[in-house]
DNA sequence: CAGAAAATTAACTTGATATTTAAAAAGTGA
DNA sequence: TCACTTTTTAAATATCAAGTTAATTTTCTG
């Protein structure tokens, strides 16, 4: 890859990261090319010659979030530790990733009023490959017979749901920052799973 | 109240009620006053007959749901049960409140950037009544130690975001009815809390 | 350095939607 | 029925933001 490549490639990147932390704040309605622009110092015409349109930005900025994250999930996955760590070691990393990304992964507008199916599937796609570790992580701990036997699909969301919402309360004012909030959290949801 | 005060507050109310849905699932700026008006078989002017604008809309339409939520958790609270089954009721209550009234509390888009310091304050004292609520709970459920001595902010709102998370997973297509979900995911969520 | 390619910009177009308004319709009490 | 009020409506206005464009500046390359 050339320079100029590179160079390309990070600047996209770097709008990618902006586009990302705004939306999340602002959701897609709410936010407009020119803020998005402005606090990269840049005008919108320019974020207009990286990007096709708008919602090829929020497009692109799940993919890169949960492209991401797949990548995370999956090395801890295979780390040699026992189900319980790789499983709180996972939790961990999914609270951090939102924290330092500002990011919310469903930014709370229904996906399926942006984006085209073919968009969607790309999508549902990689966050069913996300949902799946995780169930693969309770699936292995309830056959270790160090899991209760729980319903797997419900607790699933229900634990992701706790993690997700961490970043409408987390305040950089608090006492934790974002990685004793992610340990204490996934502490306390651990609870839901092991045995008694 | 004469007839037509009455007529007036019913009026108010349903417009309210559809707001609410239609802003839940499309969020503040994806939501069109013609499209609220519309589903009422309503014009956009008769809407704002009623109410100065839609900012005025959303903020009354988060007091009602707030007011309505607070009184569900306070009668519950005043029941005369052990405490674990009144916290069990109050989370079944709160996530079949969300479900019945297709609304996510928060829509996702921070208030502070729609709502004046005023309205906010208003907003803030409901929700942190609210959330006072499950504190004192968990409180007392720690005090007879029927739970595991926790940090109760932290706990609330893990719980709390497990809870409102279950709007974006519910589906009317799955195997659960409204009822069903609640009390699963309930069921696990104590689990974070009681003694082992 | 000169010319070409790439990147940026400011100014515009366009479409959508919040809000206003003035007139029509519906309702009400004498 | 008639005068009056309340409610609804359609049309007008105003604003704002997405996307476009053509001109300009910057950067690269030989």
């Amino acid at each position: 890859m050339s320079l100029r490549q590179k160079k390309i490639a990070k600047k996209k990147e770097d709008i990618l990261r902006t586009a990302v932390s705004i939306l999340a704040e602002k959701g897609y309605q709410g936010t407009t090319m020119e803020e998005i622009a402005s606090s990269l110092l840049m005008t919108k015409g320019s974020v207009y010659y990286y990007f096709k349109d708008k919602q090829d930005l929020l497009y692109q900025s799940q993919l890169m979030l949960l492209q991401q994250s797949l990548i995370n999930i999956k090395t801890i996955q295979q780390e040699n530790l026992p189900v319980v760590d790789r499983f709180k070691k996972a939790m961990v990393a999914h609270i951090t990733y939102l924290l330092d990304e500002k990011s919310g992964f469903e930014m709370m507008v229904k996906l399926e009023q942006i984006f085209s199916t073919e968009q969607l599937e790309e999508i549902f796609q990689l966050r069913n490959d996300y949902e799946k570790c995780f169930d693969q992580l309770i699936l292995e701990g309830i056959n270790e017979e160090v899991f209760e036997a729980v319903e797997i699909t419900i607790v699933r969301n229900t634990i992701l749901g706790a993690m997700n919402w961490v970043t409408q309360w987390y305040s950089p004012e608090g006492k934790k920052d974002p990685i004793e909030i992610a340990e204490t959290v996934s502490g306390y949801l651990t609870r839901i799973l092991v045995k008694k």
